[in-house]
DNA sequence: CTGAAAGCGCTTACAG
DNA sequence: CTGAAAGCGCTTACAG
């Protein structure tokens, strides 16, 4: 029923080793036979089934994409990014949502069956022995946002340190002092390492931080932690947020408060994530280069693909698995609240 | 190097047909047999390739995932309910995302080609020539949030006109005369529904609209427009806006002109997206069954892959191919802007 | 450059 | 319930 490559052998009059080789690029054929055969497999509306091929040939095609919670600005950008990235790559993304919760191991364990080709990992923590196993099986890893306390997993995450330090300069240079912390979900990398390069910052110029609440990377509890902050007894003149949802929750509490921004108290947030240009927001934040991003990301797990593919004509120059982690900058984007 | 079924037959002292058995829910395999072969698998640790096996049998697990780009809040929420629910049926998600101007079919055509067992369509337009390749590959399509006009195709979709009577009803209770209409992407399935749910609506009120604009579903383009509409000389006491995002937009429109919401301006979206709870929007609107959608979308789906992939014992108690439309009732949820 | 053959790792009739 | 065998639709050495 349906068209196989047999069918179009036979239409086109040759063997089926040569309509493989028709559809398969750097194959040999004669230039002249494989349009003949494209034609041919056109006009039967033939497609070579990716299923069999990723039973025979060395790869499928298909990477696993492991990202959090897309109702996130942040999140949702992402997985935007990457996933245009992917199929631009001519591979197609297997997706893996993760609720915070979530266990991973499992799942991704469930993805190597289908013999993805790699694993591109924005959510979530991989364990140690299952990062080795994805190696193992031959689906390479890149973590994103994160880089893996053991030091051997490739990864391309942002300078959150590099970001802070911006920040508090900027706030510093406009002559305010008594700067406030919302930080984000507790235990995470990122909010370890932007919390880190706050405090960095702040120690360089001999500063103190006036007061640290903790949220949980969503506009409510921006919303909340700023209520909280802006009420209290010793009010801060600059409110530094962990990323921008909770830098949108922040301005909503100041205005609810009667307060101007960033006349009576200025925000700042982390990622640039669309929301922050909208109006009423103007927030002034922190470039995370997603789609630098995402493209770093794709070219590591490449490298890895081909890298371990054909060990034949691998001729190592470097040390061939030695782990890459990419640092990418943030940039300062100034607009109104800062 | 990677462990497979023979490895595992050989461990347990069976036969590989007997470690397929084990691991295929109802084949027959006497009950401590599969125990035993499931243990030596474990300890092996085999599963069984997802693409071997789906060379063979007549089912991926895999199932296109098309949606539409997810740094709209709607289109994110959607997607995360959807892609949870797949995965909840133990079937895997290829993500497809499209922008705007995207050609569908072709990429379609490559999912096709990685045997897919169905395929979910939330964004984007399909061509009838390809919803029937689809069914003739097997691969049974379902459309969300938009009913095909061959209506050959399974459809779950909000009744959106349902949705603008609520809206409408709710308004004229509370005394609004002067109603204004900002509607979404023009020839948008959905755009077309609620406006003309919006014209019933009134029509059967023995009233007209105001004034009417046209914006693309984001939250820019409902500020800009709703800006027009609140500086124009005739003003409206009231703005229906053709989703949440933009009447975020108008509110901000609103504030920014200095005008209190809904004091002198009641603005109303279409959705309930995430956002239309936030502070400091509390968005009166109507509640698109984004999860009731996901679950009715799969149902269909499941139905239909059961339903052709055993033509046996199939005693089609009703039309067996009869195309089915799910619409689901949006219920009014009343917020502070209206 | 080309074809015949083997084989990828499973599942599923087919016979017990 | 169980096993031996055929076959899913390709790709890739292997030999021309």
């Amino acid at each position: 029923m349906r068209v196989t490559a047999d069918d179009v052998a036979e239409a086109a009059g040759v063997s089926r080793a040569m309509v493989s080789r028709a559809f398969t690029e750097g194959a040999p054929i004669a230039a002249r036979k494989r349009a003949h055969v494209l034609a041919v497999a056109e006009k039967l509306g033939y497609r070579p089934n990716r299923i069999a091929r990723g039973l025979t040939g060395s790869q499928t095609g298909l990477i696993a994409l492991v990202v959090g919670s897309v109702s996130r600005p942040y999140e949702a950008w992402l997985l935007e990014t990457l996933s245009r990235e992917i199929r631009q790559a001519r591979n197609w993304p297997l997706l893996l949502q993760v609720q915070p919760g979530d266990e991973l191991d499992n799942a991704l364990e469930d993805a190597l069956a289908y013999q993805v080709d790699g694993a591109i990992v924005a959510a979530g923590s991989v364990s140690p022995a299952l990062a080795e196993r994805c190696r193992a099986s031959g689906a390479p890893l890149v973590m994103v946002g994160r880089v893996m306390p053991e030091g051997d997993t490739d990864a391309v995450c942002c300078d959150n340190r590099l970001g802070l330090e911006l920040l508090v300069e900027h706030l510093t240079a406009r002559g305010h002092t008594r700067l406030a912390w919302i930080g984000g979900t507790p235990e995470t990398f990122s909010n370890i390492e932007r919390q880190d390069g706050l405090l960095q910052a702040l120690d360089r110029r001999g500063m103190k931080l006036l007061a640290a609440r903790q949220g949980d990377y969503s506009v409510d509890s921006g919303l909340a932690q700023a209520l909280t902050l802006l009420t209290a007894p010793e009010k801060p003149d600059a409110i530094l947020c962990g990323n921008d949802a909770m830098a949108l929750g922040a301005i909503a509490a100041a205005r609810r408060l009667g307060l101007s921004v960033p006349g009576d108290i200025a925000i700042t947030g982390f990622d640039d994530i669309p929301a922050a240009a909208w109006e009423p927001y103007q927030l002034t934040t922190v470039r995370n280069p997603v789609v630098e991003t995402a493209r770093a990301a794709l070219r590591l797990l490449k490298q890895r693909i081909s890298g371990t593919g054909q060990l034949d004509s691998e001729a190592p120059t470097g040390m061939p698995h030695q782990t890459q982690v990419v640092r990418l900058a943030p940039e300062l984007v100034q607009r109104q609240s800062a």
